[in-house]
DNA sequence: TCGTCTGCTATGTCGACATC
DNA sequence: GATGTCGACATAGCAGACGA
């Protein structure tokens, strides 16, 4: 116990929850316990039973707490991605928490990392043809906008047009990519339509449970459609033994 | 339709015990 | 004796199920 106290690679849950308070100030010894109770960390016992937080599990409830003020995001889900392999990997080779943070979906890294580019600086950067960007705004699938006569496309959009162009190895053309387009619109409609008498509300802890719903349904409704996608090309596969 | 029960999520509180 | 920590239980707000 003695040797846990001092040392700074592990401290007890109060000096911890010292540490948290000056970047979380709702922390609570009780919240700590609740992560730890649903699995997301697993401090270790001192011979007095005293919970010990080692410098790996600091780092878990600085992601986790960071994940949860910045992305909305249920526990679940963050315990999802806590305990993969790929996180795993992020603590061996001893990477930054804003790494492992850039790695919490696709629809994040893009938002922290993509800055806007201009449709040249995109063309060179993935090699690509300026009438496959082309294509790619005048069938909505990517959005852009004009800058003193050059053409910004949106950071967000950045992921998109790198699929758009792993798509087109298979011959898959743009214009078959609007399919998936009118299917993004429709199923974002729903999930608005789902969510809209909690964001309608003046309610903060309303607000934020809607941002969280929204989150959770396009997981859900991506692997849904997943499994749907995967049982008809079982069908197909069985058919055409 | 209404009331009640149950379950879920994310904590907060409490009394007992250990440590400083 | 003050402070820290424990596990158990309670709470709030919401949703869904179920019976009357």
């Amino acid at each position: 116990m003695e040797k846990d106290k001092n040392t700074i690679d592990s401290i007890t849950i109060g000096k911890l929850i010292k540490e948290l308070k000056k970047t979380y100030p709702d922390i609570s010894s009780s919240k700590l316990r609740f992560l730890e109770s649903q699995g997301l960390v697993s401090p270790k016992r001192a011979l007095n039973k005293y919970r010990v937080y080692t410098k790996n599990d600091i780092k878990r409830i600085n992601f986790i707490l960071k994940v949860q003020k910045d992305f909305y995001l249920p526990l679940d889900i963050i315990k999802e991605k806590i305990n993969s392999k790929e996180f795993e990997k992020y603590f061996k080779d001893g990477k930054s928490i804003e790494n492992m943070q850039l790695d919490l979906g696709k629809e994040f890294k893009e938002k922290q990392k993509n800055k806007d580019l201009t449709s040249d600086e995109l063309k060179k950067k993935l090699k690509l043809a300026q009438s496959f960007i082309d294509d790619l705004i005048d069938y909505n699938i990517i959005e852009s906008r004009d800058d003193n006569g050059k053409i910004i496309i949106n950071g967000d959009d950045i992921q998109i047009v790198k699929m758009a162009k792993e798509l087109s190895k298979y011959g898959i053309h743009v214009k078959h990519l609007q399919m998936f387009e009118n299917f993004a619109i429709r199923h974002s409609s729903f999930i608005q339509q789902i969510i809209m008498p909690l964001m309608s509300s003046s309610k903060k802890d309303l607000h934020r449970k809607g941002k969280k719903v929204a989150l959770r349904l396009e997981n859900d409704l991506s692997l849904f459609h997943g499994l749907l996608l995967r049982k008809e090309n079982r069908k197909f596969l069985e058919k055409n033994k």
